[in-house]
DNA sequence: CGGCCCGGTGAGAGCGCTCTCGAATCGTGA
DNA sequence: TCACGATTCGAGAGCGCTCTCACCGGGCCG
C-alpha cells in the first residue's frame, strides 16, 4: 500500500517463464514470430506477476511516448465560463485512449507561458500535440512548428505568412452564419444585424464573413464588434439600439453574446421573437436553453471536433490500429454546423 | 522541421563543456558542489546546444516521473455542462507547472475504464494523482488506494469502510449552506423548502445536512431531491408548488437547479424574490448571472481548490519547493464559501 | 543424402541518464 | 613542514527495455 513493492521486471517475467528477455519482450508487444506454447506461457508469467511494462525504459529505446499534448493557450477567463475545451477535451480522451495514448495537459495564460510550452513541447516528451490557438497575433504556432512537432490546430490558425502546411478541425463558421442569417431573412427580418466576436479570432471573422455572404454590402453600423462576453452582448445591443432603433434581427457570434444582447432587448422593453429576432452561435446548452426566451442558435458538434482532432493527429503519427488515410499527412477538416430551433428567432 | 535532428545528449554537453558526463549531470540538475567557472561553462554548452534532458532516461533511474494523473470520473455529461472542473483545473494546472510538474489528463465514463484508470495507476506512470470521484458507491477510491498511489480527492470522497485515511479538499458545503438558510430566515421567510443534488454525492448530503442544521425537523415535504440539472430543478420546483402553494423561500443544491426553479416560478406567476426568494450554490457566472432575476447564490473558490489539491499532492510526494508541511501525510482542507447577493434573495 | 534456407530463439549491445565511489586537489593545524 | 580532512571531479555501473544479429534446428530441393 504504502511502501513500493519492488516492480516486476521483463527479467523476471522471462525467468518465470524459462524464456529469454527477448522473447518476453516480443510477447508483451504482439507476440509476432513466437511458437503458442510459449506464448502462453509468459502470458501466464506477466499474469501471475502483475507486470506492467516500465514505459520509462521503453521510450528510452524507441523514442516514442505514446502520449500527445494538449495546448489550451487562453489568457481570458472567458473560456473557461463555456464547457467547449471540456467537451472538445472528452472527444480528445475518447479517441486517444482508445489507441492507448496518454493526454498531458498544458494550460497557459499570459506570454511567459508561450516559452515554457514551446520548451516542453521541443523537449521531445511527447509525440505530437493537439493545440487550441484561436488569436491571430499569437506565436505559439509559430513556436512549435520551429518545435518541429507534429500538430493539428483546433480552429483554424490565422498565421500571416505563406504557408498553408498547418492541418486543423474546425466548424463550418462561415456556412453557419449564412445559414443563421438566411433563417432570419426568412423571417421577414429586413434590419438584421450582427455582433461580432473578437476579430482577430479566425471563428469571429469567419462568422462575419458568413454574414457579410448573406446580407451583401449593408449599412456598417449594423455590425458592431464584441467580444464573446455577456457584458459585451449588452453593450454591443445598447449601441445597436441607439444607431438602429428600427432593428428586427439579430445575428450574435456566439451564444453569450446573444444572452447578454436578450437581457437588453427585455430591459427596453422589445418582445422576442415578436420585436427583435436573436440568434446565437455554438449552442451551449447551460446557457441556450436558459435563456428568456430559450436561444434559437447554431450547433457545432465540438465534441466531434476533438475526436476528430486526435484521430488526425494519430495517423500522423503512423499510430497502427488508427485506419491509414490514403497518402501522407492528412488534410485539414471542416464540420458542418446545424440550425437548432428554439423560440428566439 | 520534418525530420527529428537527434537531440544533443549529456555527453555533448559534457564534451563541450570540457567536463565530464557526472559534472555535467551535476549542474544541470543544480549544481551544487561544483565550482563556479566550470558551471559557467557547462551552462554555456547547454544553451548553445539546446540540450533539453531526456526525462525517459532520467526517471528510468530516478523512477520519479514530475508528472501527476488528474483523474475525472464523471459518466454523467452534466459535469461538463458546467465550468467547475475546468476552473479546477486551471488551478492545478498552475500548481503543476509552478513546480515543474505534467499533468496527465484522465477522462473516466463507465464501468470499463475504471479498470483501464486503474491499471495505469499501478503502472506507475506517474507519481501521483488527483482524484474527482464524487459519488458514493464509486469503486475507483478503492482501486486507486489498492493501486497504492499518492492521491488527493475532490471533495470528500463518500467512503464506506471506515478509513479516515483519504486526504481531500473539499468546499464547506455545510457552512455554505447554512449561511444560505439564515439570509432567508433573515429575510422573514418562514416557508423554507430545499431542492437537494442527488444524494449519492457528498456535496449534496452535506448541503441537505446544512439545511437541517438550521431549519430543524421541519416538513419532510419541503425537502425535494433532484439531480443537479435545470429539467430536475423543474420538476422538483412543480412538485414543491403542487405540495406546499405558500412556499416563499427555496434553497437550491446548485445553480443549474435554481436556474430551472426560477423558470417555473416565472411560469407560474410568481414573482422573485416578493413572493419567492431563491438562493443557489455554486456561483457559476455565466448562469447565476443570466438568470432573471440575477441569482443569489453561494460561492465556492474553485479555482483555489484546485491549487490546493495540487500543492498537498506535490508536498506528499515530498516536492522540494513546496514548503513542507509540519510532519508526515498532510491532512484535508475544507474551504470557506461566501454568499454572493444578487436579485433572487 | 547433403546443402541450404528459413522460422524461432537467445545473447548482448546499447538508449541517456543518475549516483556511488574512489582519485585528485586544496587547505589547515600541529 | 607534513599528515589528514574536506572538497571537487571523473570513471563506471547500472536503471528496464528493444532490437540486431548470430545461432540452431528442421524441412526441402537438387
Amino acid at each position: 500500500m504504502t511502501d513500493t513493492a519492488p516492480r516486476p521486471t521483463l527479467e523476471a517475467v522471462a525467468a518465470r517463464a524459462g524464456v529469454s528477455r527477448a522473447t518476453a519482450s516480443r510477447v508483451v508487444n504482439g507476440g509476432d514470430g513466437v511458437r503458442e506454447p510459449l506464448v502462453a506461457r509468459v502470458r501466464r508469467a506477466v499474469e501471475e506477476l502483475g507486470y506492467v511494462p516500465n514505459q520509462a525504459a521503453r521510450s528510452l529505446v524507441t523514442k516514442r511516448h505514446d502520449a500527445v499534448a494538449v495546448v489550451i493557450a487562453e489568457p481570458e477567463t472567458r473560456v473557461f465560463a463555456d464547457p467547449f475545451f471540456a467537451l472538445q477535451l472528452r472527444g480528445i480522451s475518447k479517441e486517444l485512449t482508445a489507441h492507448d495514448n496518454q493526454l498531458v495537459l498544458l494550460l497557459t495564460e499570459g506570454r511567459d507561458d508561450h516559452a515554457r510550452v514551446g520548451r516542453y513541447l521541443a523537449g521531445g516528451h511527447v509525440d505530437g500535440a493537439l493545440v487550441f490557438s484561436l488569436h491571430l497575433d499569437d506565436p505559439l504556432p509559430g513556436l512549435i512548428h520551429h518545435a518541429g512537432v507534429p500538430t493539428v490546430f483546433g480552429g483554424r490558425p490565422g498565421w500571416s505568412d505563406g504557408r498553408g502546411g498547418a492541418v486543423y478541425v474546425d466548424s463550418d463558421n462561415r456556412g453557419g452564419a449564412r445559414e443563421a442569417v438566411r433563417h432570419l431573412a426568412a423571417l421577414g427580418r429586413t434590419r438584421i444585424a450582427h455582433i461580432t466576436g473578437p476579430l482577430d479570432q479566425t471563428s469571429a471573422a469567419d462568422r462575419l464573413d458568413g454574414f457579410r455572404d448573406v446580407m451583401g454590402d449593408i449599412d456598417p453600423g449594423l455590425v458592431v464588434e464584441s467580444d464573446f462576453t455577456p457584458a459585451g452582448g449588452e453593450r454591443a445591443m445598447r449601441r445597436l439600439l441607439e444607431r438602429h432603433p428600427d432593428v428586427d434581427a439579430v445575428f450574435a457570434a456566439n451564444d453569450l453574446t446573444a444572452a447578454g444582447a436578450l437581457r437588453v432587448l427585455r430591459e427596453r422593453g422589445r418582445r422576442v421573437p415578436e420585436d427583435v429576432a436573436v440568434i446565437g452561435f455554438d449552442d451551449m446548452v447551460a446557457v441556450a436553453e436558459q435563456t428568456d426566451p430559450p436561444l434559437t442558435t447554431v450547433r457545432q458538434d465540438i465534441e466531434e471536433m476533438g475526436r476528430l482532432m486526435a484521430r488526425l493527429l494519430l495517423r500522423r503519427l503512423g499510430n497502427k490500429g488508427v485506419e491509414a488515410g490514403r497518402t501522407g499527412t492528412p488534410s485539414s477538416v471542416v464540420l458542418p454546423t446545424t440550425l437548432v430551433r428554439r423560440a428566439s428567432a
